[in-house]
RNA sequence: GCCCCGGUAGCUCAAAGGAUAGAGCAACAGUCUUCUAAACUGUAGGUUACAGGUUCGAGUCCUGUCCGGGGCGCCA
């Protein structure tokens, strides 16, 4: 049967709801649907109720969540490129929360390791170097060369003098670790929490050698023979003849990174249940992603509760010309881009394209285009709404018992369709996990109502279409607050 | 060599296998005596890298090629 023909059929036999205005054919046999004006005009009532959790989906049933994110070795302060991470990764948990799952946001600490020892090395260097005695702890090859280290070793200096000069060498070493461990978290949890990020748990890797889960979950591949010994080391089976074998134990007995992986993983899905572990990566972790994955089937569980999120690397130009990044060279810190800035600004930039975008990012020209900026149009139409309230305070202008049936005009009705948009998007969001879709609704959100301002004035105009447009101008503030909120940015009332 | 991501308007990027592929910036032409012009209205701009294939229907899926980025067992 000809599309067409079963569009027509579909249109004759179907239930006709009031809130539908026509259903007519188009195209190669699509049905439009079209909603009735005055059905949209009270919609606005159902988001003034609903306020704070217009946008909050009932989808998830509370099903617990765990979104860790940044999870940056706590060898430096964050770098400007982990902010897609830390940016990403926040705005997921929040939809993810609006979908109405129960969301655990988490950082996993790289405490124990290679990386530490080096990092605490490089901190005992700096702090010899400065009291004028670098031959005592020389500079380690491939050290960490940051200024902050420089600056963390002269604090050390003023608070404790040379006192940790004389200690015996080995003790020493535990000193510098713990005391740099310390002070370099405090750091990044000022970083994050700068760009407005604040996690639930910060999850020691070390815990889970202490805490005997990594010696529980180790005896259990090993009584199931997912490992095997060979050069010395022991290796995690790969699961079939052209699968890698990855190596778990180190010939000198020491576990590598990956070790610490499969016992979180069983940590994070058994022991605490989630039903979901969702990381994000850069992609430069991609070759790890089939890897966890099997090893969460070793372990016995579905791999679907694994989901990573692999973003691709942003680079880094001041003025056209490349910043390098990365730990061990000179690199942009995300403290920095972010008082350069702005949180909010930081976080719409790096959350505008999807996760699998490349992008370049010029400091220079992102400083200069601050004024035309997407985010300050978006925050804009909430700053012009809480000026029209502020003009219908002083005109004694009330948005009791309006009668939203006078909401009839173009304007006025695309803004409701835009509003009423939210819920759809928060669930395509949650849905395919990508949360900068937020970034898009926004702005098309903001640019319904900067429209409508241009064509419909609020105040001024008859008390009652202006009892009604400002119940309107309500709900669209409410929409755009919830959403920039749910992109973890600020809805200021001025601007 | 193998694996992952991308290639869409001049630029930066969107696009749940569905209709005539959309925004922002840049360009061009207009709009402030008014609740904030950080705004609005309009015009122009496309062989979705290339070649095949699957499908009623492909930017989207499959195969191959080219270009850019990332990765490939005792670093993380």
């Amino acid at each position: 049967m000809a599309p067409q023909k079963i569009a027509a059929a579909i249109i004759e036999y179907m239930a006709r709801p009031p809130y539908l205005a026509a259903a007519t054919i188009a195209g190669p046999g699509f049905i439009n649907f079209r909603l009735a004006d005055d059905w949209l005009a009270q919609q606005v009532e159902r988001v003034l109720v609903a306020g704070d959790n217009f946008g909050r989906l009932a989808a998830g049933q509370g099903r617990p969540v765990q979104v860790e994110f940044i999870s940056a070795n706590p060898t430096g302060p964050l770098t400007f490129g982990s902010g897609r991470n830390a940016v990403l990764g926040d705005a997921l948990a929040a939809v993810l929360e609006a979908a109405g799952y129960r969301v655990h946001r988490e950082y996993y600490l790289n405490d124990v390791g290679n990386q530490m020892e080096l990092f605490a090395r490089s901190l005992r260097a700096r702090y010899a170097e400065i009291l004028g005695r670098p031959e005592q702890y020389p500079f380690p090859e491939n050290g960490y060369p940051g200024e902050y280290l420089l600056d963390m070793a002269r604090r050390l200096v003023s608070e404790v003098g040379d006192a940790w000069l004389n200690l015996e060498a080995a003790e020493s070493q535990q000193i510098f670790y713990q005391e740099g461990l310390k002070r370099m978290v405090a750091r990044i949890k000022a970083d994050a929490a700068a760009l407005n990020i604040h996690f639930d748990a910060w999850f020691s890797e070390k815990s889970l050698y202490d805490d005997g889960t990594y010696q529980r979950v180790f005896e259990k591949l090993q009584a199931d023979g997912q490992l095997l010994e060979k050069e010395g080391a022991i290796w995690f089976k790969g699961e079939t003849e052209d699968d890698k074998d990855n190596v778990v134990v180190r010939s000198d007995g020491r576990p590598t990174y990956f070790a610490g992986d499969i016992a979180y993983v069983y940590d994070k899905l058994v022991i605490r249940g989630f039903e979901q572990a969702i990381y994000i990566w850069g992609a430069d972790h991609h070759g790890h992603v089939a890897r966890i994955k099997a090893a969460a089937r070793a372990l016995g569980l579905d791999d679907s509760r694994v989901t990573i999120i692999l973003y691709q690397l942003v680079t880094l130009e001041r003025d056209g010309k490349p910043v390098r990044m990365g730990k061990r060279s000179k690199f942009v810190t995300l403290a920095e881009v972010v008082a350069e800035i702005g949180a909010d600004a930081t976080r719409f930039m790096l959350l505008t394209r999807s996760a699998d975008s490349q992008m370049t990012l010029d400091l220079g020209l992102a400083v200069k285009q601050s004024t035309d900026n997407p985010v300050y149009y978006v925050q804009y139409g909430h700053a012009r709404i809480a000026s029209i309230f502020t003009k219908a305070a002083a005109e004694g202008v009330s948005t009791a018992s309006p009668n939203l049936s006078l909401l009839t005009h173009p304007a006025e009705l695309s803004l409701i369709r835009q509003i009423l948009r939210l819920e759809e998007v928060v669930a395509h969001a949650a849905n395919t996990k990508s949360p900068h879709h937020l970034t898009y609704y926004a702005q098309e959100l903001a640019a319904a109502f900067h429209s409508f301002y241009h064509h419909c004035r609020v105040v001024g105009s008859n008390p009652a279409l202006s009892a009604a447009r400002l119940s309107l101008v309500k709900a669209a503030k409410i929409a755009l607050a919830n959403t920039l909120h749910l992109m973890g940015m600020t809805a200021p009332e001025q601007m």
